[in-house]
DNA sequence: TTGAAAGCGCTAACAC
DNA sequence: GTGTTAGCGCTTTCAA
């Protein structure tokens, strides 16, 4: 906790070395155009060769800027919290605050305590937030939106959400995937994911849509209550299976909810995608090496960084920042590949 | 980049409105003991009410410490980095700061520019690093380690590695994993890894040891050169297979590995567990859920956050910290289940 | 082109 | 118990 105290050389002790006042070497180290080249140069040198950098704390604080964006990872499901597609997410989104010479300061919180949400800018360790895992803190957000907290949440826009979001067309991705478990000739497509949760709704409406459109029914049978993660989702759906339901393909609400679906039938002797084709949604990178290699609906999770990124530098500049919706593509492999098709019945 | 200027509330303001003094304030937020109790509730109300909270990178740069952690993600594959195992040893490291009131300052690197490894430092944005994929820089660690910058770095300690390392017995996993094969029957066990990699090396020392004291042959024919990640791992594994080797077990260096190579033996008809038994590295969630599920060997990620936190802030405060090498367990699932066993030929 | 001096928001002697 | 004052390491007017 403690830093070596005082053996840290500062801009004080170049200056010294350098025979130059400390004005002078926070102009060269700044790139000041009114320092003489040779000067600026000797002093760079200087800094280099002792690994010296400008105490950044110092700095923010005269400058009253801090170049900082915290990240709050909202989980359900704290224990594991293993979803590869977040990580992906992260990654990118460290990318672009890094091209920006911003640092990214992480915070994990449980989703039941949202009251110290906003610590990381009330301390001003951050100047704004990007959340992930929007969940159903609709509200709580909302709140510290308005009280000014500059943030944007990767999510799904509510109708009554007044802060921004970026987050995939959920709509769009499920319409996507169960209009191509149709075009695969499936006729009882179920669906596999959560109710509340707002990205999930979305990807429920455009599974309804798919399905209205190509006029098929949508009887409350197909609908597999089950979560994100593959914990609860095998179980789940093996409730669901054992209740005898007929259907020939599931749209699922995630990659791994997906892998844990195909287990599941697989294990039961109902091959995919032959009986039962599957559809997931993310496109993680373990999905295609997997057999069968699974269909799914990419996020574009380096422009979803992007656009998180600006949107929040754009918001703590301007005031306002629009919220986006990214388009979905279908990843068609073999999980809803057409072969000898057959109406599976239990 | 600039955060709403003058608007922010700041200890000066409270004080006036409490009627007092800022080092009262300053006292009163910090509990100090000589503060009366009325006075600093009611401090502490009207901070709370104020939303207001004390400027960390001020008290921080007066204090002349900083609680925050920087952590470095080194990845050969700075595209994908969607190694579950990843995020969840380093939600459990953003946990383990969490609760000791630090926080947790995370920058991705290429491993080609170790050069700005330690920028995070030198500018005192943190106290301290925790290194997450030591890769091949070993050497350049060590040069780190000996300019006197606190690190941690999760790995494989090396014999010329200077810095302290916390990773799980790497040799013990390879061992357990591949004794455990021989216990299920099998009798030709290739190796799919790497093997400049400081942990895979030991993961391969672990599998000489165990075919070694079974009288099991370790043939150069059984060792497939492959990455820890899906993308080429599953190719190498086709090309290996290809070559007609004959084997009936496959100690695989990640689960993400393993995983594709069961996908490949899958894909061309070879049963697993029956024809060919596999097991995993690292215990991703979703290997309990697949079809065969997946034996593998955990990685304690809990445990491991907590002895890289506590090492580094042991090795800030008293300038060394020992290493740690954490037990492995053999989870053994489906993927090596004994069953009609046959030695499978091509 | 460079230096002196003030001050960013806070804490901690030292006073009373 | 509480206030006054100095100063953490830096940037930036202002003056030279």
């Amino acid at each position: 906790m403690k830093q070596s105290p005082n053996t840290r050389t500062q801009m004080a002790d170049i200056a010294r070395l350098a025979g130059v006042s400390a004005s002078t070497v926070s102009r060269a180290l700044s790139g000041h155009p009114a320092i003489a080249l040779a000067t600026r140069e000797r002093i760079a040198e200087l800094a280099r060769s002792l690994n010296y950098q400008v105490n950044a704390g110092a700095a923010n604080l005269r400058k009253r800027t801090n170049p900082t964006i915290g990240v709050l990872l909202l989980n359900d499901n704290m224990q594991a919290m293993s979803d590869p597609f977040i990580l992906k997410l992260l990654g990118h989104i460290a990318d672009e605050l890094d091209q920006r010479g911003m640092a990214l300061l992480l915070r994990r919180a449980a989703p039941n305590d949202p009251s110290s949400m906003a610590a990381m800018v009330d301390s001003g360790q951050a100047g704004g937030l990007i959340v992930i895992g929007q969940n159903s803190l609709n509200q709580d957000i909302n709140a510290l939106f308005a009280r000014g907290i500059p943030m944007v949440v990767w999510g799904a826009k509510l109708p009554d959400s007044a802060y921004p979001v970026v987050g995939s067309d959920n709509e769009q991705g499920g319409y996507l995937a169960t209009r191509h478990l149709i075009e695969q000739g499936c006729e009882r497509i179920a669906y596999m994911g959560e109710y509340e949760h707002a990205e999930a709704h979305l990807r429920h409406q455009g599974y309804l849509r798919a399905l209205q459109e190509a006029g098929l029914s949508s009887s409350a049978h197909l609908h597999i209550h089950a979560s994100f993660d593959s914990r609860g989702a095998r179980a789940r759906f093996a409730d669901w299976l054992q209740a005898g339901h007929r259907f020939d393909g599931v749209f699922c609400i995630s990659d791994v909810a997906a892998l844990s679906a195909i287990a599941e039938l697989t294990d039961r002797g109902i091959q995919v995608p032959e009986a039962v084709k599957v559809v997931g949604y993310d496109n993680i990178e373990l999905g295609a090496y997997l057999h069968p290699t699974l269909s799914t609906i990419d996020q574009p999770t380096q422009l979803a960084a992007q656009h998180l990124v600006e949107g929040l530098l754009q918001l703590m500049q301007t005031g306002q920042a629009l919220s986006q919706r990214l388009p979905t593509r279908l990843i068609a492999r073999e999980s809803s590949a057409t072969n000898k098709l057959q109406l599976f019945a239990m």
